[in-house]
DNA sequence: CAACAAAAATGAAACGTTTCATTTTTGGTC
DNA sequence: GACCAAAAATGAAACGTTTCATTTTTGTTG
């Protein structure tokens, strides 16, 4: 038998609205809301939540829509957020994309009809070209904030951290140590992520006066398989300096192509990744890579949503964290 | 403006109660039938599930508990979950235990006044002493299926891999490798995943009629850092044929210790690990291990859960799947 | 202790569905 | 076309809360 609102009211002889009062911390004489909380941990009374919902028209509930969950990247952005919102007193429903712009559509959708009171979402790689679901979110009042990454067709909150500047501080350590001919393979030029370190790299080029050729920056997909590959490619040709890849994966990849043709990392080719996961560290040898705050990124990105729940309304911002370079012993 | 089933039905002409069977798949009449969900297109109406669950008591969400997401293995079980559960309409809510039996019951308190239908349970380390609030789940019939592991203290469906018999391929497979002498790296032998490796381990070794010593199995913390100081240890005394280790991660601590300390492997000393990580194969060298098969498990899993939804109430089951021993390069 | 304002408590409506007892429609048969 | 059973549609109650207009209690003042 479900124990109600109406058996505590009964049991501490009090009306219905009065239990409601003291369960939402309104005033209520001090006699009453002892002897109803006393009753209502003597029932072991737990509030429906779908009854509050349905009138409140708030779950506590957030979606979080994450493109793959496999990478320990993101992992910790999962592990994070559920944190700082458990914190906060609100649920986490989870969504995962697979990078695909359909599946994130499809997931809101749901997300929506399942009322979450607000979305954190990790852009797909595809995503900018199909913004409809995005915009139907805006006109709903649905509040959202983009973390890791942004669609530019539409004005949002959005954490990320600055990648031109983490891809700058990168290719300077390369360029003041010798390495002067730096390969960097890039996802989709298109999307922001890659767009933005390329900006840093170039950067860093010419603040020393060097010259890079274009072709250097390569287009692949950002996984351990394709920067294999397409080290392979490299290598054929000549043996640069150092290679530089967008995320420490791929970065994985290219030393361990490197090491299956005999070439010794970082003595003879210099390689960077980027995220600093986990495993970096333990990797052989050691990664050199740059860090996102992560922890902080994320504590930032529930504070936003949180805010906005609560009404606020003020111009949406796009927030820069600035990251670390951690230089470890695969460059020279 | 809210749509509700209201202005559905107004629009299309019918009542409230028609709308609400062509919702939910009940026989109407074809001509009706198409009427109203040409109408529910055309308002783009979505149904309240607030309002539904507040009836059914049902919200079509499952809570998942893992321990720790970071670690990829966590994260494929949170994946294939989360797409196993979609597939059957199915939400999931996310909760992280941290491992902590404490935290486990603070989550499952909070999902089970959040309606979820059912839970599946990644036991924690020390949950079996504090099973209370598991019994609680069980006398209000909330289905719930712990995989990976389970408690003792409880009967209940659990879906889970052959450590036994995992531990006792991989230890045969070394000591047929001219490795004697192997040190066995454990959890605390108290709990399930240490205690029936052990067993495998122990198998192969009598089986083949050569003795071990006891003070070779060594308990420890399963983190990459406490591998890496136990083995420290290890080395200081004897250089062992080879190490096994109950995870992946402690391996590449083991691996990385022997490295700094000049120990080639697999030339001088074996290691081998368990779980078979994404990065496991990218590792340098290549992680000899166990493979389980999570998505079947996974799939299992849900299909379990899902029976109990519908009211399958058989005894209680737990699911043993056979687990592939992976021979990579870290041994000889 | 009467009068009154302020504070506290009450109880019914409302939230948006599902369910089910009741009414209406359909279509087959004589 | 009258009759009837079966099929379809209806509409009101119910789910467990919150909310808010109304009533009751409390406490202060002259």
């Amino acid at each position: 038998m479900k124990i109600t609102i109406k058996d505590v009211a009964r049991i501490s002889g009090v009306s219905v609205g009065t239990v409601s009062k003291v369960i939402n911390g309104k005033p209520v004489s001090e006699k009453i809301r002892s002897k109803v909380i006393e009753t209502i941990h003597e029932l072991n009374y737990k509030p429906n939540q779908h009854a509050r919902s349905l009138i409140t028209n708030k779950s506590y509930t957030i979606g979080l829509i994450v493109t793959n969950i496999t990478n320990p990247f993101f992992g910790e952005i999962v592990s994070h957020i559920k944190e700082d919102l458990e914190q906060k007193g609100y649920n986490l429903l989870l969504g995962i994309s697979r990078d695909q712009s359909s599946e994130e559509k499809v997931t809101i959708e749901n997300f929506v009809s399942r009322h979450v009171d607000g979305l954190i979402i990790v852009p797909t790689r595809d995503g900018e070209h199909e913004l409809e679901h995005i915009y139907k979110l805006r006109q709903q009042k649905i509040p959202f904030v983009f973390i890791t990454s942004q669609y530019l067709g539409i004005r949002a909150d959005c954490v990320m951290s600055d990648f031109t500047k983490g891809s700058y501080q990168l290719t300077s350590h390369l360029l003041d140590n010798e390495n002067k001919e730096i390969y960097f393979l890039t996802d989709s030029k298109e999307l922001l992520l890659s767009s933005k370190r390329i900006d840093g790299y170039r950067m860093a080029y010419m603040e020393r006066g060097i010259t890079y050729k274009e072709n250097w920056i390569i287009e692949t997909l950002p996984n351990f398989e394709s920067a294999y590959k397409t080290t392979e490619g490299i290598i054929n040709n000549q043996i640069p300096d150092a290679i530089m890849t967008i995320n420490d994966v791929m970065a994985m990849g290219v030393i361990k192509c490197l090491k299956d043709n005999g070439i010794k990392v970082p003595e003879d080719v210099s390689v960077a990744g980027y995220d600093d996961l986990l495993f970096s560290s333990m990797f052989d040898p050691p990664l050199t890579t740059v860090k996102q705050p992560i922890e902080e990124m994320c504590k930032e990105t529930v504070d936003i949503l949180i805010k906005r729940l609560q009404g606020y309304d003020k111009e949406f911002n796009v927030h820069l964290y600035p990251s670390e370079l951690i230089i470890r012993e695969s460059t020279k």
